[in-house]
DNA sequence: CGTCCAATTGAGCAGTGTCAATTACCGTGG
DNA sequence: CCACGGTAATTGACACTGCTCAATTGGACG
C-alpha cells in the first residue's frame, strides 16, 4: 500500500520522522474530517475507504469536487482555511497530520515537497477534465464517464502499476451524491442507468453494484477526448 | 513584475541559472502555443497578456478550463502530454523552457518547486470553485461570478499585495468564450448580461468593457459560498 | 410480515439551447 | 469624413433537456 502514498520514496531516516507526526485514525461513513470554511488545521493519507470533498453555497446546493480513495492526500497544505468539506463515503483510516506539521516537515524535505507536487498536478488534470464534463456534456455522457472512472479508479489496487478496470464494482456513492459529482438531480441520474441497464450497456444487481457489460459503447456514450 | 513570478524566491545565482533557460516569446492574439493531447515539450511563465486554457471534445464542444494572467504558470511539468491547449486572447509576452529542462531545473531547486506547488494548489481551489459554479450555478449567478472574478484577478498588477478590485475593465473575452467558461451559449451569455444591464447594476459601454455598478448586488447575485 | 428509506417512474414545467432575423460596432477604403 | 461591408452581439420564437413535485416500487432489516 505504501508505494503509492505521500511518503513513498522518502529515504527510511525521512519516512520514519513523518511517521511519528502522524497518528492513524478511523473514521466512520458519514463522518466529516474536515470544514469548508473552518482553519486548515489538518491534512491527512488516505490508509482505506472513499471520501468526498465538497464545496456548498449558503441555500444548501452542494457540489462533490473530488473523490478521494486509499493512498491519496487530503487537506490544504500552505493555506489558512479549508476550501471544502472533506466526509467518508465508507468506513475509512486515515494517517493525520497537524497542518503546521507537516507544513514545515515538507518544507524540509524537497522529495516530499515533489511528491505532493506531482499528485496537485494530476489533481489538478482530474479537476479539468470534470470541468469538461459538467460545462460542456449530456446527462448520457455523465453518467457513462463516471462510470468509466469508478471503474478504473477502484481498479487501481495501488500495488504497482497495474491498472485493471473491473467490469463489476460496488459504488461508494448513493444516487444523490452521483448527481452531486455530476451535477444532475438522483432522478436524471436514475433514469439516465434505467437508459442503460435497458440498452443492455450495464446491469444493475442491487442499489450499489453496477457491471459493464458492453464497455467500448460506454466509452463512445462517454464523449471522451 | 518579476515578484510574483515562478521564479520569485530563487537566489540570484539561481534565478540567473533559470534566465538562461528560458527565452522570451511574443505570441499574437489567437495563436495557441499548447495543444490538447500533443507532446508536453514546454511550459512557460506568462509576462504580459492573458491566455486561455480550454479542453474539447471530439465533436467540437470547448470548454475554457482556465485563464491565465501575467506572472501565471503555463504547461505541464512532469507529464508526457499537454492534457489541454492554451491560446493568446490577447497579444502575449511568455517566457518558455523546454518542459525537459525545465523539469530538471526544477528538482534541483526545492524553492522552485515549492513555489510551484503553491501555486498549482491555488490553480486547483480556483478549479474546484469553478466546478461548483459549473455544476450547481444559475445563469445569471455564474454571469455575476465571472464578472466579480474577472474584475478581481484584473485588478491585481503583480506588485505586492494590492487586491483592488477593478470597476470598470476591459473583457479579454468576447461572447463566446465567456460561454465556454461558463458552460453557457453565447445567447444565454448575451441575455444575462442585457438583464444585468437593464437593472442597473453593470453597464456596457462597448462590446469588451464592463462597469460595474452596484458591486454588492453583484456579490448576492453571484450566489458566494 | 411490516416498516422505512432509497430508488424508480411519471407528468408537467422551467431554464437554456437552437435556429433565425436584426442590430450595433469597427475597420476599411473610397 | 463618410459610406460600406463584415463580424460580433442582441433579440425573438420555439424546442428540448433536465428539474420539480408527486406517486409508486423495491430492498434491507427488524
Amino acid at each position: 500500500m505504501r508505494n503509492r502514498a505521500i511518503c513513498a520514496g522518502l529515504e527510511p531516516d525521512e519516512l520514519d520522522a513523518l511517521g511519528q507526526l502522524g497518528r492513524k485514525q478511523r473514521v466512520a461513513k458519514g463522518q466529516t474530517v474536515l470544514w469548508e470554511g473552518d482553519d486548515s488545521v489538518v491534512v491527512a493519507n488516505v490508509i482505506e475507504g472513499v471520501l468526498k470533498v465538497s464545496m456548498s453555497i449558503s441555500d444548501g446546493r452542494e457540489q462533490i469536487v473530488g473523490l478521494v480513495f486509499a493512498s491519496d492526500f487530503i487537506g490544504r497544505p500552505f493555506g489558512q482555511q479549508s476550501p471544502y468539506s472533506v466526509t467518508a463515503l465508507t468506513d475509512a483510516e486515515l494517517c493525520i497530520f497537524s497542518r503546521s506539521t507537516f507544513d514545515s516537515f515538507a518544507r524540509q524535505h524537497p522529495e516530499l515537497e515533489h511528491k505532493l507536487l506531482r499528485r496537485t498536478l494530476t489533481e489538478l488534470d482530474r479537476a479539468h477534465e470534470w470541468m469538461l464534463l459538467l460545462g460542456k456534456k449530456t446527462a448520457t455522457e455523465r453518467i457513462a464517464t463516471l462510470l468509466l472512472e469508478m471503474s478504473a479508479r477502484l481498479g487501481e489496487t495501488g500495488c504497482s502499476a497495474d491498472n485493471n478496470a473491473l467490469d463489476a464494482f460496488e459504488l461508494p456513492l448513493d444516487r444523490q451524491q452521483m448527481g452531486d459529482v455530476l451535477g444532475l438531480t438522483i432522478e436524471t441520474v436514475s433514469r439516465q442507468l434505467s437508459l442503460l441497464k435497458a440498452d443492455g450497456v450495464i446491469n444493475l444487481p442491487d442499489r450499489r453494484t453496477v457491471a459493464i457489460q458492453d464497455r467500448a459503447r460506454l466509452q463512445d456514450l462517454s464523449a471522451a477526448a
